[in-house]
DNA sequence: TAAAAATTAGGTATAATTACTTAATTATTT
DNA sequence: AAATAATTAAGTAATTATACCTAATTTTTA
């Protein structure tokens, strides 16, 4: 597993080292002060993790990790933080990040992220669990039956093929010519697809459509 | 903290209890080997935190921890898992786990979940991060300075009022209702909306208001 | 306090939606 | 093959929204 590490602190740097001094299969085979640096030696070594802190100077490690997943989508990446900000936890997922660690994690803990990333998973700290369960998806009913989901209030093909365009905010006469019929055919799907699904205007069609995950 | 466990498995419970021997801060106050059993010890004993297995017969251990969440709102669950399942995760947090933790976990990091719940956070195994990763809301655009979020389409006090009765589903006779001016003036509210939104309609409208989190 | 911006609202015209009804033609089940 | 459901589309009216322009008050900011 070769590593190149980001940190602004050289004594950070050294820590993580030896973190990994005993490890046969981790070879930290880079360096870097700050992103710029990063960027320039990964032209030449051929990382399988970064691990990159979040504060540096000038560009912030999840901006470095956004440029990295984007231009060497193989190379994994690792952000290491000091604190369980919530800001920079969601940044990091946003910028592909494939883990994210505090920096008072156990060696243990550091070993199995790795570990993890390296087999093409994602390791998120356990101390950060709580942000990434604020902003879970909205609760998932626990779909007994299937029964609160999809289709149960008898919307027919053409009706569902016309709320996806009508959600897309098509006018009647959009539809129409998408769907090679009258207007007034576009017309009567839409208000019967209104009545069927009890809503009185756009917003609740839209909001209703979304919460039933109809299209 | 005083705990109880709830597993089927008899060496399960002592393994844990083993895991805690030596720790003067965690006392083991009870077990059960089922749900029932579990209901029923918790009327007279008063843990802090409730160690439960997801498998069991007759009662799975999210079941019992929804029903424990409900009636007991102050004592902590802390689901323990075999399996790193999406479906028992996802089950997990809609009960109202506090914490969700595999088998396998290590010693330290079981302590470091047990002292995040019972200081009321949650903590779930950084082993799971990947399946909560996975249903993290849609992407949070990265609010480098705050610059994509919010208020930056330039309206006004009054156009964000407007904007979040239009997201009620309301018209502009409503609106006008509500905020006690002419039809004509929630109409420009409107028209200048859609014009520093960039949007064409309700539904652009809608989704835009979402995505930036204007309301 | 002057200038700029926000709120208010009228005019005018066009476009779009809503709320039904009726009814012919296809498809799909039984 | 008959019955049921789906798709199509026209008619009629009323309501609502869109797309501007103009312009008088307020309120905020420089």
């Amino acid at each position: 597993m070769k590593i190149i590490l980001v940190d602004d602190h050289f004594l950070v740097r050294e820590g993580v080292k030896a973190l990994f001094e005993h490890e046969e299969k981790i070879e930290v085979i880079g360096e870097a002060a700050n992103g710029k640096e990063a960027l320039e030696i990964l032209q030449t070594l051929q990382p399988d993790i970064l691990i990159v802190d979040v504060r540096m100077p000038e560009m912030t490690g999840n901006e470095l990790v956004k440029i990295v997943s984007d231009q060497y989508p193989k190379i994994k990446t690792l952000i290491l933080s000091m604190h369980d900000a919530q800001e920079y936890v969601m940044e990091a997922i946003n910028a592909g990040a494939d883990g994210y660690m505090l920096k008072g994690s156990s060696k243990p803990e550091f070993l199995k992220a790795l570990d993890t990333i390296s087999n093409g998973g994602k390791y998120f700290s356990g101390d950060v669990s709580s942000i990434l369960l604020n902003n879970i998806k909205g609760n998932i009913s626990t779909q007994s039956t299937d029964d609160n989901l999809h289709n149960n209030f008898n919307l027919s093909k053409r009706e569902m093929q016309v709320l996806s365009i009508i959600l897309e905010g098509k006018s009647n006469k959009e539809i129409a010519v998408e769907l090679n019929v009258s207007r007034r055919t576009a017309e009567v799907h839409r208000y019967n697809l209104m009545k069927k699904l009890k809503v009185k205007n756009l917003i609740e069609l839209s909001n209703k459509a979304r919460e039933y995950q109809l299209v």
